[in-house]
DNA sequence: AGGTGTGAAAAGATTCACAGCA
DNA sequence: TGCTGTGAATCTTTTCACACCT
């Protein structure tokens, strides 16, 4: 037996930043209609390998069905559960810069469960200011607001991140995503994440500089007729 | 001996991540007149550990002097070269909604050796309009400029990520960060990163659901990056 | 002393390959 | 038959600990 629904399993770190890719899959088949799915189908439409996926589905439980495969409501359910989504967050930006106006206007950010509320600023001329919506407010007003399913997201410039990262910690922000370029020091019980975009395109001038020789590719096409692989994975 | 200047070694992938939080530090120190700096006084700097740090530059060769330290600006500089900054990288950013239209403005993204130099929109009504001092052109104008420094980056809605991809691709581009919260296929031989807002988001609240029952969380508060992720590190 | 560079051990992630169930 | 779930093998990354150099 192995099919508990609630376990103390513990889900490793790259399999648990891969489930978000694995549910805007499964999202999609269920839109599409398709109500069972393969480790072998749903891979292909994560960009991961069959065994990957299967056994990162294995730590959630044993979902799938032997012979069919797994069903795609109820997979994609179940990780919803697992990644907390039942409930709803609410993002407070920091930092109304060009990054800042973006974000709060950009409807990629209101994924479902995740809304844009609170618009940060500490420039007088801008608290009070209306963006996207919302009226900027300062770190005092945020205050008044938080609670617990609040997310913090920086994007101030890198010199003013630590001093804000402080404040939102205080204020008991637990998950905060930063985009400013600058290394955060921050208390354990707190998560952060951080987006780069410097840190990205500088790996990416470091592939461009030393094109991987291709390990195997020449195969490849022998054993399968799709010869894109692509990025991989990731970090704890 | 082991100080060779330039070698076949292959660094990994997860080094190569590193390297630019590196550089960053590296240049924050050679700015504020440091000129030596230890794989300790580093490694705090870069929020990573000291062995882990000093392995990485391993990676790159022995730039080190024992019982001294790193030269600040020659480590910056090895590192510079080693991620191919040393010659200028121009960003073709396709897709000029509201991300789009963020990211062509957002200076940070204009780090030393990167500069945003096309715009690009199919729609009739936006190619022809200038944003923050470009013109907006068409793939038939990028088409005409293309080179072999161009690096695309996709900001278009998810349906569209695809078939922008597959133009870039044909247009000869080699290097792609992928802001659509789609899956690529891609030809091997391209590099594709993926910034991933929703994905982020999610990680975030599967933490703030399970907290980490802090292993020893007792030490030090600071470090323990992860990323990646996004990440997530080299490629198969 | 003081701090780098690196083998070797440990931890983590991926892939293989197949038993076992529908 | 077909496909999941998973132990075992493999590969990657991190951590340890210390020889070695200045």
């Amino acid at each position: 037996m192995s099919a508990e629904p609630a376990a103390h399993r513990v889900i490793p770190g790259a399999t648990v930043a891969r489930l978000p890719v694995y549910l805007r899959a499964l999202s999609a088949l269920a839109t599409a209609g398709t109500d069972t799915v393969s480790s072998e189908e749903l891979a292909e439409a994560a960009g991961v390998r069959s065994a990957k996926l299967r056994k990162d589905l294995s730590y959630l439980g044993s979902y799938g069905v032997r012979g069919v495969g797994y069903d795609v409501a109820r997979l994609r359910d179940e990780i919803e559960g697992e990644l907390g989504l039942r409930h709803d967050f609410s993002l407070a930006i920091v930092g109304m810069g060009n990054l800042g106006h973006a974000l709060a206007a950009y409807s990629g950010f209101a994924t479902r469960g995740f809304a844009v509320r609170w618009l940060v600023d500490e420039a007088p001329d801008v608290v009070g200011t209306r963006i996207a919506g919302l009226t900027v407010i300062d770190f005092d007003g945020l205050a008044r607001e938080c609670n617990d399913s609040m997310i913090g997201v920086i994007a101030t410039p890198p010199d003013a991140a630590q001093d804000v990262a402080d404040r939102l910690v205080a204020l008991g922000v637990r998950s905060i995503l930063n985009f400013a370029p600058a290394v955060l020091s921050i208390p354990s019980g707190v998560e952060v994440r951080k987006v780069d975009l410097a840190t990205e395109l500088q790996i990416l001038a470091f592939h461009q500089q030393h094109p991987r020789l291709d390990p195997k590719a020449l195969d490849r096409d022998a054993l399968d007729p799709k010869t894109d692989d692509l990025e991989e994975g990731a970090a704890p």
